[in-house]
DNA sequence: TAATTATCGTTGCATATGCAACTATTATCT
DNA sequence: AGATAATAGTTGCATATGCAACGATAATTA
């Protein structure tokens, strides 16, 4: 690893730090003036929506959210609270529970997406070329790749 | 506003949000397990070290951080607890106080400053080209930028 | 000048979130 | 099989943070 940082890289990091604040802020603040809920609702719910079966273990949703694991048991609790998801229990592994998608959970998600793309439209995308975005998704699929949590695998 | 929102956008999004919370994360837990505080005191601390006298309205202090005037309250209190802030009354508003950092706080920035250097260029830096940072550091201070908080300017 | 309005910082309360410890279950080792 | 270790999810507690309401001060208006 080498420490070395040089001022362009340095100038870059405090620019993508600053805004990617101020963006999340807005639209945060936009759903929140929607009376909908906030991101981490949405990117739960949207992750089991892109998972096989509408389902997820308890801990591939909290990896898959950004959450802890007790931060995500909280979390399903309030969405199955609202009726948005369903704790199942694991047939096979006593250990594990699965959170699945409800009908209404589906509905809720259709609700926040055209607030949440327009707020990504309006703070992020008004001030991005094809070209430049098509870069960005490059430059931070490495970044973001590198960190990615591993996923525990089968041995082969 | 036009919520359009191309795919290629979408994508750029999706990888900015999600490799900002694992850099950000990694960048955290990296300062935590040197025994430092959050990247929250180093926000604060640092833009009272910029500023002119390195010191601060209260309010001002809480846009530069990014925080709320009430969130910036308690950061403070527990700042000046340390002795890495003092407040003062501002001598020409009575409704205004200043954080002053104090050399106690110069120090603490130094002792955060290396290892957050290094989490920069470890998860962020390495991935990035000269050219890619510099593009990133355009980019961003266009979507920043639009976002910017106002700050009250005296009538010309 | 007196009354109203605006601004600044703080506080009460609510919410989101993480770590470490705990329980239940499964896997591994002897 | 029995003992030990590992894993999944939950819970207690601590922390960070925001909104709305408040008190103090200043600016504006009548």
């Amino acid at each position: 690893m080498k420490p070395e940082l040089p001022e362009t890289h340095l100038e870059a990091w405090r620019k993508y730090y600053v805004s990617f604040w101020r963006v999340y802020g807005a639209i945060e603040a936009d759903l929140d003036a929607a009376g909908l809920p906030s991101l981490s609702w949405y990117d739960a719910l949207y992750e089991l929506y892109l998972a096989p079966g509408r389902h997820l273990r308890m801990s591939e949703l909290a990896r898959s959210a950004l959450l802890s694991r007790s931060g995500l048991t909280r979390l399903v609790d309030k969405l199955e609270k609202e009726g948005l998801i369903q704790r199942t229990a694991c047939p096979t592994d006593g250990r594990v529970h699965h959170a699945q998608l409800t009908t209404k959970g589906v509905e809720v998600l259709r609700k926040i997406w055209p607030v949440y793309r327009a707020g990504i439209a309006k703070y992020f995308g008004a001030h991005l070329s094809a070209a430049e975005a098509r870069q960005l998704a490059t430059v931070f699929a490495r970044v973001g790749g590198a960190l990615e949590p591993v996923k525990p695998q089968p041995a082969a």
